[in-house]
DNA sequence: GATAGGGCCTGTAGCCGCTACAGGGTCAAG
DNA sequence: CTTGACCCTGTAGCGGCTACAGGCCCTATC
């Protein structure tokens, strides 16, 4: 019945490098569409499956959102549409990798500045644990 | 009854730049001690509780993890003890912000390629949805 | 035919660190 | 006495899975 190209759950997980959950997950989402069911009610996935599910593995890897997924993958069907929006995700996304490198880089000078503080003495003088507390606002004092 | 010194949450939020939420999230995970509360069941806020929400706050800033705050917070009490441990654990997010440092760095790159590949015409010839598509697998054909 | 073991099914709860309600009570000013 | 800002508890939701529990199915072996 079930021609010898059709993959189980388990099978497509493998060709995709995806965990059997994750692949439930998405079709719970609505990223992949539901398969056809064999007679035991076991998922049975062909090669347009094979292929989305590569699709948002490979996005996936890149950081692309489920959301940017969903829409790369709508786009991606309209064949002779401009292909601006494709870009202009892939441009907004590329935009926030680099702000968070950015960030990321502002928060590692902080943190080495803060590990360098250690003077590797007693909790009481280390400047980590000082750099973290409070300072003792010297001037304005209540009553 | 209240000393003048005492902060309702809301004033707390004000003085640390921290949601009224957050606060009482931090008391429900054990972070904030419950504090004392007022006639009408209002929590009251002293000294020490701004410290401490000022130090969570710091770390927070700084991308430590709730449970490395927690451990922090446990270390800065013991004021006698070496302050090794505190090392460890700024050292040790120190590495994993250098690591998230690096793996976006490499995604930067594969989506700046990918960005580039976009010629700006239909969808069925963009670059972007070529490289995100499973290769057509020449070679190897099934049946 | 019985059984062992893998794989598959559904449904639900948990992770992190909040955030956002709903549906009330409290309090100070006018 | 009313307004409106503040506060209370409790619960559900975000993203993107992950990890169960408690079952069914399918194949291989005896």
């Amino acid at each position: 019945m079930a021609p010898e190209n059709m993959l189980a759950i388990g099978a497509l997980a493998r060709a995709t490098g995806t965990k059997v959950e994750t692949i439930r997950w998405y079709e719970r989402v609505g990223l992949l569409p539901h398969p056809a069911r064999s007679a035991g009610n076991y998922r049975s996935y062909g090669a347009a499956h094979l292929a989305r599910l590569s699709f948002i593995r490979r996005a996936r890897d890149l950081g692309f959102s489920l959301e940017q997924i969903r829409a790369l993958l709508g786009l991606a069907e309209q064949r002779d549409q401009p292909c601006e929006a494709v870009d202009a995700i892939a441009r907004t996304h590329l935009e926030e990798v680099e702000r968070k490198i950015a960030d990321l880089q502002a928060l590692q000078r902080e943190l080495a500045s803060l590990v360098h503080r250690c003077r590797h003495g007693k909790v009481a003088e280390c400047g980590i644990v000082e750099a973290l507390s409070p300072r003792p606002d010297m001037g304005a004092a209540a009553g």
